[in-house]
DNA sequence: AGCCTTGATGTCAGCAACTGACATCGCTCG
DNA sequence: CGAGCGATGTCAGTTGCTGACATCAAGGCT
C-alpha cells in the first residue's frame, strides 16, 4: 500500500504517516459501532478502515471502549475546579465544574454527540465506560471540595448530587429538540434540584 | 477425580453434584480476586477452587465480573418502588427505593461488604460493572416515578439523586466505623441533600 | 554530507475471556 | 424399566489485549 504517498504526495511537502491517527481511529469506530454494532465490530476492522493495524489501535486507546471516549472533558472539570473563586459554596463549585464540562459540547457537536450516544445507549459495555468517567468527575469534585475546607460528607454528596444534575441535563440535552443548549439545561437542573429537594 | 462422591458419600443421600455451585464460585472468586488481585486471577482458576470447570462458570454468571454482583438488591428495588404509597411525593418513593436497597446491607454483612468493595475499588473493571448496577437502579425509579404520573423532568432528577445518595451513604458506611447501619446513614444522606441544597 | 537517535508504526507469538456444539450421566417421571 | 431432563464436562474457535522485536523516515549532531 502506499495510499499515504499518494494522497499527501501531491500537496509537496511528504510526511511519513497520514496525520491524526488517534482521530481517525476514533472516527472509524464510531461509523463501524453505528453500522453494525459495538460487538459485531473487531478492532482489526476499525484499524483497517484507518489505514492501520490493530496493534496501533492498541497504542493509542487502552481498549476497544475507550476509543469513544477521548475527549478533553476531564480537563475542563479540572480547570474549573482548579480556578473557582474561593467565596463560593460547595454546591456552587460543583455546578461551576458541571458547566465547564457542558462547555466541551456547544450546539454544533449536538449531531455528533446523538449519534455517539446512540451507540453507548445500544451497548452495555460502553454505559460502563461512560458512567466510569463520570464517576471520575465526583471523585475530582469531591477532592476539590475536601481541599477547600469542605467536611466530607458535605463534599460527597456535594460531587455525587452535582454529576447526578449533570447526567440529568445531558440527557435531555440528547433528547430534546435541540431549542436549549447544554449549558443552560445545567444550570437549569441545578435549579430543579432545590424545588425538587424542597418540594 | 471423585470428591463428589467422597465428601457427600458418608451423608447417606447421594447428590450428583455438590450443592449450590453459584455460591461456590462466588465465595472462590471473591477469595481469589482479594487474594492475587482481579487480573491476575483466571477464571479457570475461580472454577478450579470451586471444583468445576471455567465453562460451568460461564454458565452461571456472564462474565468475570459478574460473579461479584449477584445479590437480591434489585428485586428489593423493585419490590419497594412497587408497593410505594399512593400519596408519596416523588424524592420520598426515590428514598423509599433507596431504603430498601440497603436493606439487603444489615450489619452483620458488612465484614462481607467491606471485603468485596476493597476488591471493587482496586479494579476499575469491576467499579465499571458496580456503577451500572447502580445506575440501574435509577433507571427503575424513573420507570416506576413516571409511572406515578410525575413529570419526566422530576422523575429523571429524582431517580439521579436518589442513587447519588445512596452512593453516599454506602461509601460512608463502608468507610465508618460501623456504629450506623447502612439504613440510618441513607436517610442521613436524604436528609443532608436538603441542607446542601438549600444552603 | 553523513551518521545516529527518535518515535510512530508493523509483525509475530501468546494468553485469557468468552461462545457454540456436542457428550455425559445420575435423577425423575411415566 | 426406559425416556427425557438438566447440570456439568470437553473441545475447538474467535477476539481482546500484551510483550518483544523490527522497520524506517525525520530531525539533529558532528
Amino acid at each position: 500500500m502506499m495510499t499515504v504517498a499518494d494522497i499527501v504526495g501531491r500537496i509537496g511537502r511528504v510526511a511519513r504517516w497520514e496525520p491524526d491517527a488517534r482521530g481517525r481511529l476514533a472516527e472509524a469506530a464510531l461509523e463501524l459501532y453505528a453500522e453494525r454494532g459495538y460487538e459485531q465490530t473487531t478492532v482489526a476492522d476499525i484499524a483497517g478502515r484507518a489505514g492501520l493495524t490493530e496493534r496501533t489501535f492498541f497504542r493509542h486507546y487502552a481498549d476497544k471502549r475507550e476509543v469513544l471516549f477521548g475527549g478533553p472533558m476531564p480537563e475542563l472539570v479540572e480547570a474549573a475546579l482548579r480556578e473557582a473563586p474561593a467565596g463560593e459554596g460547595a454546591l456552587a463549585v460543583g455546578r461551576l465544574a458541571m458547566l465547564a464540562a457542558a462547555g466541551a459540547l456547544p450546539p454544533e457537536r449536538r449531531p455528533f454527540a446523538r449519534k455517539r450516544q446512540a451507540v453507548i445507549d445500544a451497548t452495555p459495555a460502553l454505559q460502563e465506560r461512560e458512567l466510569l468517567k463520570l464517576d471520575s468527575f465526583a471523585r475530582l469534585i469531591d477532592r476539590a471540595l475536601t481541599a477547600r475546607g469542605e467536611e466530607p460528607a458535605v463534599s460527597r454528596i456535594v460531587a455525587e448530587t452535582s454529576v447526578a444534575l449533570f447526567k440529568v441535563a445531558f440527557a435531555a440535552w440528547i433528547d430534546g429538540d435541540g431549542g436549549n443548549d447544554l449549558t443552560t439545561l445545567t444550570e437549569g437542573a441545578f435549579v430543579a434540584l432545590g424545588r425538587v429537594s424542597a418540594g
